[in-house]
DNA sequence: TTTTTTTGCGCC
DNA sequence: AAACGGCGCAAAAAAA
């Protein structure tokens, strides 16, 4: 059915779907939108939608329609999108600011139920509504011979407001459990107004020194093809690694991957290597250094060029919904995983590949101990609470305290955090079950309340299906899953990814854009690159500055430090 | 041949 | 009794 534009006024929500030409609208020059489609129920529910074809190459609608659609958007008091955070800058692009609220789809799916499959609007249509999006053989011949960005307008219009009218359905399935959870208020303007935060950053892009990256490639290029002719194989390929070390150097298996083969990761091959050492053969060293150039120049010098802006920056993806926790998650490139420095000749100096804009510096400012810091505070944990007020280290104090190297002190602090059990220790210290059973029991005697807590949050989970985090935000858990054990985790690691997203939106709301932008969000680290050395004491103090949060939070420090991004810590 | 799974590895 | 949490990316191997 035909919508009259008047009609969609009376509906309360309106879906919007935009149709580009398929290049990026944060940068692009020649990004175009293609058209826009609505689609709403009117009052006797009745499916009503349109595609408004506004920049196709053959036949769009006259100018006093697309005014039309554009003062609709603007002015409607409520819109619905399936990622808002594409369809808003899009709409931006095109210069319409929406002044109602909106809702996203995607982002509704997720909140309600963060382990979905899929949050893709063709599969969340099938699962929720019977029905995905309208791809016919004619639809596609005709994408595959005209190319996305070149269908004609008319044709289009058969096909795409399908979507708007699969996201208006959509929406209202979900809009109960959205209501009935607890998201239409404060907590979803809140990630409204991190959406917007997330989009801008991603606008702005961090600068890539390109030579710096050519260089690297050159060099790894370069040292690969002499590895290659020194090993005599393929380093990449685990039956080729295993005809030698195990085949023909006579190596035993040191270790197997979960289908049983031989496994080759670095920690097997610092075995092997090892060994090979005291033969004089250099060989599993030489397969190390390959396989970190390869991973190096291929994860990240090329695909920095690749991906690279033809402004010069590079502007990756941030997923509101690309973790169970609610963390961010970040891709194409994914930025949150830029090998720290150290003195891999491969990887270690891959900070230096980003720079600031022209007179900003890159900042970075990361919390210290943040989940940990939250866990002595859901636990009630006063060994760990103390501990941290006192000023010290959290691992040197338990170290002291169980009379144990630091590093493992560390490590069995984290793999308890992270939900392990007795088995987990076992492996990751190389004990026998009795041992492993007693280092967890001597680590729980120090921290009792942690124990409890941990099994509560479990127990939780399972009796309720979900956790709440401090933001009242929810992690849900499938009863017929056996993962109660992540419960604990999730609201440590999802509590403080609210945490930073809380003093994100603080921060961003006192710095001036044009002097001081943020630049990446990685967990526990903000990226700022600046213009002005005033503003690194205000982020910090901002950063730190947790207590209006919750009444909890007071009862331990949240110290910020910060460092001229890429240096070494 | 193309698609999916496995493996390894970078980060917090 | 047992369970280390959360990601994305690329190359090789396996499956289709």
């Amino acid at each position: 059915m035909i919508a009259n534009l008047q009609d969609a006024y009376k509906s309360r929500w309106l879906a919007v779907d935009t149709e580009t030409n398929a290049l990026d609208p944060r940068w692009d020059p020649q990004f175009k939108c293609l058209g826009i489609s609505i689609a709403f129920r009117n009052e006797l529910g009745v499916m009503c939608s349109e595609y408004y074809p506004i920049n196709h190459w053959d036949s769009n609608e006259t100018e006093d329609t697309i005014n039309e659609v554009r003062w609709l958007i603007t002015t409607h008091p409520g819109l619905v999108f399936h990622n808002a955070k594409f369809d808003l800058v899009v709409l931006d692009r095109m210069g319409i600011k929406p002044t109602g609220d909106y809702l996203d789809t995607m982002l509704m799916a997720h909140w309600i139920d963060e382990n979905l499959f899929s949050k893709e609007l063709d599969w969340l249509g099938k699962r929720f509504l019977g029905r995905g999006k309208a791809m016919t053989p004619e639809l596609d011949s005709v994408i595959n011979s005209f190319g996305w960005g070149l269908v004609p307008g008319a044709f289009m219009k058969k096909y795409a407001s399908t979507d708007a009218e699969l996201t208006f359905d959509l929406c209202m399935k979900f809009m109960k459990k959205w209501n009935d959870e607890g998201y239409a208020g404060a907590l979803w303007a809140r990630e409204q107004e991190f959406l917007a935060l997330i989009s801008r950053m991603e606008r702005q892009g961090i600068v890539i020194d390109t030579d710096f990256c050519k260089e690297q490639i050159d060099i790894g290029e370069r040292t690969m093809q002499e590895l290659l002719f020194k090993v005599g194989f393929n380093p990449s390929s685990n039956p080729q690694l295993g005809e030698y070390l195990i085949n023909q150097m006579g190596l035993p298996v040191v270790k197997n991957t979960k289908t049983g083969r031989p496994s080759f990761d670095k920690y097997a091959m610092a075995e092997y290597e090892e060994i090979l050492e005291q033969r004089e053969d250099a060989t599993a060293q030489n397969i190390l250094a390959y396989r970190g150039w390869q991973k190096t120049v291929s994860s990240n010098y090329r695909a920095y060029l690749d991906l690279l802006c033809t402004d010069g920056r590079l502007r990756p993806n941030f997923l509101l919904h690309g973790t169970r926790t609610g963390r961010l998650s970040c891709r194409k490139p994914n930025l949150q995983q830029i090998p720290k420095s150290s003195d891999h000749p491969w990887n270690g100096g891959l900070k230096r590949a980003f720079l600031g804009s022209e007179g900003y510096r890159l900042l970075g400012f990361d919390y210290s101990n943040l989940e940990l810091r939250l866990a002595a505070i859901y636990a009630r944990e006063d060994a760990l609470i103390d501990a941290f007020n006192a000023g010290f280290k959290p691992f040197d104090e338990l170290a002291a305290r169980l009379n144990k190297p630091r590093n493992l002190c560390k490590n069995l602090t984290y793999a308890i955090l992270y939900g392990g059990g007795i088995n987990r220790i076992k492996n990751l210290f190389g004990l026998d079950w009795q041992a492993a059973k007693e280092l967890r029991e001597e680590f729980f005697r120090v921290y009792p309340n942690l124990q409890e807590t941990i099994q509560y949050a479990s127990n939780l989970s399972k009796r309720r299906g979900y956790v709440s985090l401090w933001t009242e935000r929810r992690r849900h858990f499938d009863r017929r899953d056996d993962d109660a054990h992540k419960a604990f985790n999730s609201i440590i690691q999802g509590g403080a990814a609210e945490l930073v997203k809380s003093r994100q939106l603080a921060v961003a709301r006192e710095i001036d854009w044009d002097t001081c932008r943020m630049i990446l969000s990685v967990h526990d680290e903000l990226v700022f690159e600046s213009a002005d050395p005033k503003w690194e004491p205000i982020i910090k103090e901002i950063m730190m500055d947790v207590n209006g949060l919750n009444p909890n939070f007071h009862k331990v420090a949240f110290p910020v430090e910060s460092k001229i991004w890429g240096l070494a810590a």
